[in-house]
RNA sequence: GCGGGUGUAGCUCAGUUGGUUAGAGCGUCAGUUUGUGGCAUUGAAGGCCGUGAGUUCGAAUCUCAUCACUCGCCCCA
């Protein structure tokens, strides 16, 4: 009985799974990201008041563990507030800047739908310290290679939007109640509740009649300052001139509060409701949560794994390499000792090997098969008198008889051809 | 939290207006000159028909409940 929301993952699967994440840790490699982890268990006051305390994420989804005293202990829902925390408490912040990376669970009790699990694992950057656009265009770059990478690219497009400065973002908000106000009875149901909750999400309404209303109600860009407007149209001439596509969403809110300037997504239209497979944004603010005595500037983002997970799979985007191994068949109990000798001295070499003790040849052979044997060496009676085995090429069908002298360098030889 | 859909073999699914021993494909296992895998072929095993109650002479099939999965809404990765 699987606890509702998660899921096992077989050998079969594994192997696509750990590839995007050597994919993942190599592209942070690149660009200069050192990998850092977090408990999963994490006082709730990493996140509450931080992520805000009407988002859904806080006020709703939280896994929280038995109090113990005084203390609340939370399920991590998501991890830049817990990095920012290690930066702090590791005194990483009296050395910026600072270029991290991390993977793991994270939790939110939602209801489950394809691509949303109440365990899932996130991948996330985190460029701490650097002011400059440069660091949101190389944190989009980063992002975008990775989609390259893991073949996604051509399944997900960019899209990217700021909100400004906090002081900017008030004033638009302000002036988007003032505007909807009188309206307000006019408003799909759900647009209600987005204007009382959070006022941003009505901008993304569906509903025909609201987009009419919206059509001439004041729009970000117009409340944007000189600097943060000038912030922004930097980073989209970057991204021009980097050849990296993407589109201006005046509509893209992120779910959490501690967001300003920059906010982008990678999305597809290939996973049903989750079109979301990767987020992030600026959040300069957030460090100052954490002790810092100033906004120190951060920007990151973080991507699902088990939604790149379910589009490289159904998709078939990343190719996962065979598994090469080398299988030994003792023919009689009397050559077990052999096998296993010959099988430790290749492992010593670096290459994987495994015995086969059961069955008829017959039987042998096709569990070799299934392991999917590069070569199979049989130890058998006639060829051992001689002092020799053989050595069958699994893929190319053929074998030949070897001295058992020249056994470990003849298939460390070919191996890897 | 709110809607819709589906639960039958390890997997993907059939199962006719309720009617005797519940089927297929794939997979598994065992054979097909007992010293050779993939292909082909023969055969076998494998199901409390999600769970509980009800209607009925009789339920995989109808009703209700419950659980799980699934797709949307909301939100997010």
């Amino acid at each position: 009985m699987r606890v509702t929301g998660t899921i096992d993952l077989l050998p079969s699967q594994m192997r696509l799974y750990n590839k995007i994440c050597e994919t993942f840790f190599a592209i942070c490699k690149l660009y200069g990201y050192e990998e850092v982890a977090t408990p999963i268990l994490e006082d709730i006051r990493v996140f509450d008041r931080n992520l805000g305390l009407e988002t859904d994420v806080v006020s709703k989804e939280m896994f929280f563990l038995e109090k113990k005293q005084d203390e609340t202990l939370v399920l991590r829902p998501e991890n830049t507030a817990g990095v920012m925390r290690l930066c702090q408490e590791g005194g990483l912040f009296q050395k910026l800047p600072q270029r991290l990376a991390y993977y793991g669970p994270m939790f939110r009790y939602e209801r489950p739908q394809k691509g949303r699990y109440r365990q899932f694992h996130q991948f996330g950057v985190e460029c701490i310290g650097v002011a400059s656009y440069m660091a949101d265009v190389e944190n989009i770059q980063m992002a975008v290679h990775f989609m390259q990478e893991i073949g996604l690219a051509e399944l997900t497009e960019l899209e990217i939007h700021t909100l400004g400065s906090e002081s900017e973002r008030d004033a638009y908000k302000q002036a988007l109640h003032d505007y909807l106000l009188p309206y307000k009875n006019e408003l799909s149901e759900n647009s209600v509740r987005r204007f009382d909750k959070n006022i941003l999400r009505v901008l993304d309404s569906k509903n025909v009649h609201d987009q009419k209303i919206l059509e001439t109600a004041p729009v970000m860009r117009n409340f944007l300052q000189m600097e943060s407007a000038k912030y922004f149209d930097n980073i989209l001439e970057s991204l021009e001139n980097f050849g990296i596509s993407y589109t201006v969403n005046p509509f893209l809110v992120r779910g959490l509060d501690y967001y300003n300037q920059t906010v982008f997504e990678i999305k597809t239209p290939a996973l049903g409701a989750q079109s979301a497979v990767l987020g992030g944004g600026r959040y300069d603010g957030l460090a100052q949560q954490f002790g810092e005595k100033t906004p120190t500037p951060s920007i990151g983002w973080a991507a699902g794994m088990e939604r790149l997970f379910l589009l490289a799979q159904e998709h078939q985007t990343l190719s996962v390499p065979p598994r090469k191994n080398i299988v030994i068949i003792a023919m009689t109990e009397a050559f077990d000792q052999e096998a296993q000798k010959y099988a430790s001295l290749l492992r010593k070499e670096g290459i994987a090997c495994l015995t086969v003790h059961e069955g008829t040849l017959r039987k042998r052979m096709k569990i070799a098969s299934r392991l999917e044997a590069k070569y199979t060496i049989i130890f058998a009676p006639k060829e051992m008198e001689n002092k020799t085995a053989i050595l069958r090429d699994m893929m190319r069908s053929e074998e030949r008889i070897l001295p058992l002298a020249d056994l470990i360098i003849t298939v460390k030889k070919h191996y890897d051809t």
